[in-house]
DNA sequence: TTACATGCAAATACTTTGCATATAA
DNA sequence: TTATATGCAAAGTATTTGCATGTAA
C-alpha cells in the first residue's frame, strides 16, 4: 500500500518512509515533523532530519500537502485523502479537519478582478472546542 | 492620529510607534516585521526587537491583526482597515489584500457540526499575478 | 521621578543543510 | 555496485527575552 505510493513516485521502499505514510493514513488530521517523529521514535529509531526530509520529498511528488498553521508550524496530510481545512482549539490544540471547501466560486470572482491566476489557497479555523468549552462554564 | 489610537490604548506616544503605524496606514496590505524595520531604519534607527516588541504590544491591545502566512513569516495590518486576507503572487511575492469574506455562513454551518466556538479563520489565496502570468507568455 | 520603551546580545523554535556512512535496488 | 536514504552536528530564519539604559508623562 505505501510500497505503491513510493514505488510510484521512484522513491526507495524504506521503512521509516513507509511508516511515516502509515501514520499520515491513520492520522485523520494534518500532523507535524514532530508529532511524526514522536510517533515513529519508539517503533524504529529515526531522526527528526529524516522526518523533515521525507516530508518534503513527500509534498514534492506531490503525495503529501504542506500548510502552515497560524501556529508557525508545518502541518502535513496525505493528498489522497482530498482537499481540506482546520479547525483548531486555541486552548487544548485539538484539530480536527474540515472536508467541504466553499471557496471556489469566490476564487474565480477573485480571478476574475484581479487578473491574478489562483493556484492555491490555505483556510483555517480557531476557536474552542466542546471540552474546553464546557471546562470553562464551571 | 496614530497618536489617538496609542493614547486610546494606554501606550507611550514614541517616535518610532508613531512611524510603525503611520506606515502600516500607508501601506495598503499586510507587512511582515523585517518591511516595517526596513522601512522604518532609513527614517529613525529602530531595532528589529523594538519592531517585533511593538506589534505584539499593538496585536494585544486589538490595533493590529497578525496572520501567519504560508511563507511562515508574520504578517500585520491595522485593525481598523477591517477584516480581510490575502493573495500573493507565488513568483514574485506581490501581495495584495482580500476584502470581501464569505465565511460567515460557513463557520455558523462549522459551528453546530463540530460543537466549537468559532473566534477567528486565516485564509490565503496563492498563484501568479497578471504582470508574472504575462512574462511568462513571452 | 518613575514606569514604560528601547538597544543589544543571547536564546529559542522550527526547519534546513553538509558530509560521512548505510542501505535498497 | 551505485544512487539514494539516513544520522549527526552545525547552520539558517523568524521571533523572543534578559538586562542595562533611555525617555515620555
Amino acid at each position: 500500500m505505501e510500497q505503491n505510493i513510493l514505488k510510484t513516485a521512484e522513491l526507495k521502499t524504506t521503512q521509516k518512509r513507509r511508516l511515516l505514510l502509515l501514520l499520515l493514513q491513520k492520522q485523520q488530521r494534518p500532523t507535524t515533523a514532530e508529532e511524526l517523529y514522536e510517533k515513529v521514535n519508539p517503533l524504529v529509531a529515526i531522526n527528526l532530519s529524516t522526518v523533515y526530509r521525507n516530508l518534503n520529498t513527500l509534498t514534492e511528488k506531490g503525495i503529501l500537502s504542506r500548510s502552515i498553521s497560524q501556529d508557525g508550524k508545518a502541518y502535513y496530510s496525505l493528498l489522497s485523502q482530498g482537499h481540506g481545512h482546520r479547525l483548531f482549539c486555541t486552548s487544548c490544540n485539538d484539530i480536527i479537519s474540515i472536508d467541504s471547501c466553499p471557496l471556489g466560486e469566490l476564487q474565480e470572482k477573485l480571478e476574475k478582478e484581479t487578473g491574478y491566476r489562483i493556484l492555491d489557497h490555505s483556510l483555517e479555523f480557531k476557536g474552542l472546542c466542546p471540552k474546553c468549552l464546557s471546562k470553562m462554564d464551571k
